[in-house]
DNA sequence: GTAAATCGCACCTTTTGGGTGCGCTTTATC
DNA sequence: GATAAAGCGCACCCAAAAGGTGCGATTTAC
């Protein structure tokens, strides 16, 4: 299925609560006096976030997590790979050479493999673009030029 | 995870090989004679496909498959709409108003509800923007102007 | 020393994805 | 009409992932 974990969106949430306070120690709890969610789960995907350079964390009373970045430096691109991976799209998509792990049988012949490449750089590079200040403001903000119908 | 299913692979395999013999009742196992898929399932994919008025079916012996339009007119968006439901991002994406079927507790105060919308409309119009047409080069084509970098 | 906080590991439960069994229905061919 | 080839339809199973929790260790301000 197309579409986010929990993990993603507690980590989203928890940099949004960030952004509002600029150098301040948050820590879970403050968090999740606010928005009613997993307070272990976000405090993992904020390890993880730690891990990947987003966010410093403090260890000990008083400790928490702050940016690490401005809001304008840190994309929804490095957040989703830093707490689920980069969109891969398909299964084998990032494979080497052989077919020897047994996780996808076409391999060459693959017919869709290549073009769907394309598709999964589209969306790589529409994440890349969006900044967690531009998913600040509370109305839709469109990043790119996408608008079309809405078909859903 | 941000990655299509089998199902939606499968499908796209079939599209593919459909598109080369336009007109012409293809059966599933003349498509599986050319890629190691499982039968069944690509049959599924079809099957949902049809129901979705991608393609038309004939029953009986000498049945089969063909494309129900052109390559140009199949878009990429409606094959994943037919065969895993429209990509919604967020678990709580497509809810109407209250909370009662407990799948989002955040509802109202969700921080990434709207911002995240306008994301999965990006990837929903990049996918509608994409015709079986572009995905039928060998070579991997850009749909649309996204040519940033290769990290990954 | 105590409380508050981030870490780290293991474990569990539910959902989803992926796949198969088995039979029914339709239809061309002999 | 019998037979074989095909698409349908249902139910079921297995594995993997998602989502969540228990429990403790570590760090640090007070």
């Amino acid at each position: 299925m197309l579409k986010l974990t929990k993990r993603t969106e507690y980590g989203l949430i928890a940099l949004l609560r960030l952004a509002e306070t600029p150098g301040d120690v948050v820590s879970v709890r403050e968090i999740g006096e606010r928005y009613p969610v997993p307070l272990r789960l976000m405090g993992e995907a904020l390890k993880a976030l730690h891990h990947a350079g987003v966010v410093d964390s403090a260890r000990g009373a008083g400790g928490g997590f702050w940016l690490a970045k401005t809001p304008e430096e840190i994309t929804l691109g490095e957040v989703v790979a830093a707490l689920e991976g980069a969109p891969s799209l398909t299964s084998c998509a990032d494979l080497g050479a052989s077919s020897k792990d047994g996780s996808c049988d076409v391999q060459d012949i693959c017919p869709i493999r290549s073009p769907l490449q394309s598709i999964r750089q589209g969306i790589w590079s529409l994440m890349q673009a969006t900044t967690l200040r531009s998913l600040m403001g509370v109305s839709p903000l469109v990043p790119l030029e996408f608008s079309s119908d809405s078909s859903n």
